[in-house]
DNA sequence: GATACAAGCTACAGTAACTGTTGGTTCAAG
DNA sequence: CTTGAACCAACAGTTACTGTAGCTTGTATC
């Protein structure tokens, strides 16, 4: 069937701009579709469904890699799954362990505003929560954020730098 | 006093490499500090302080322009911290909106991976989940993640593309 | 057929917040 | 005096795109 789609409806289709297609085509996630004969893109439904599985998968916050090795491993269709499985699992973990942190940072922050009861900025524990550490419940291994830390205890007062 | 330190343990004492810190100073972030005579950076207690300031705020997820703002406030101590207070309640809000995010993430995934059973890729689930969006939960709008959506349903089966 | 405007094209720069690399200098220890 | 670690500047690379510039193509209207 000739139902020939330029860039933009199945960008429209997928969810994501047409400058983000032509990147995934450029880095090899999407095949190069055919071109009319003013040079432009036309796609069919396939590439629409091969677009949305990416742009779902980048929805769930796998990396592009991932994508890529679900990819890969989709084109052979008669090995097990477990690798798949694995990939999934990873990235369950990942979430995981993002969620976990950032429900720490929410503890923290929500504890900081508390105290704040909008005095001066001389006093203000927002900012003096912030250059002390030592009294912070967050606790970082390998994250997402890539954070890594070691602090010392300073002074309790931040006055002026 | 002139207990200098040079920026390696400067980057030990706040948690952060030796490379962080020039970029910190590059972008204004931190004051240039005097050199010694071989042009090594030497830096004070006041410069860790506020190294360890905006280390802590990183870790809080604060992008470095909230950082800036604060800094900049505290560099008034006599006006109210509102301003700070409002920053700090923006990153609240965002980090909220992201544990909802990643929760919604979690439960897909985890769907994903009860039901694959470990058979062939042919039939496998985490792939066949991933180009369907129509069974998805994941509801986003304006997120840290920067995604934007608006799937049709395709075919039930990827087969090949 | 002329014109206007949207949508497409390529190529490149920019984003955040760093990290890594290269190739050279300085410093402290032995 | 010689290692070797730590420092220096400058720049490239990372991730996953997004934005811009300057052009061409396609489509709708007059």
């Amino acid at each position: 069937m000739a139902n020939a789609l330029t860039i933009g409806r199945v960008a429209d289709a997928a969810g994501c701009k047409a400058q983000t297609i032509r990147y995934y085509e450029q880095i090899g996630l999407l095949p190069a579709p055919p071109r009319s004969e003013g040079n432009q893109r036309l796609y069919d439904d396939a590439a629409i469904q091969r677009l949305s599985f990416i742009r779902h998968a980048r929805q769930l916050g796998f990396p592009l890699q991932a994508i890529r090795d679900l990819i890969s491993l989709s084109d052979r269709p008669e090995q097990t799954c477990e690798a798949a499985d694995a990939i999934a699992r990873q990235q369950l973990a990942d979430v995981d362990r993002r969620i976990r942190r950032l429900q720490a940072l929410r503890h923290e922050l929500e504890r900081m505003i508390e105290q704040c009861k909008g005095g001066r900025i001389a006093d203000c524990l927002v900012i003096e929560t912030l250059g002390d550490h030592g009294l912070c419940d967050v606790d970082d291994h390998g994250d997402a954020e890539k954070t890594n830390r070691n602090a010392q205890r300073p002074p309790k007062s931040l006055g002026r730098w």
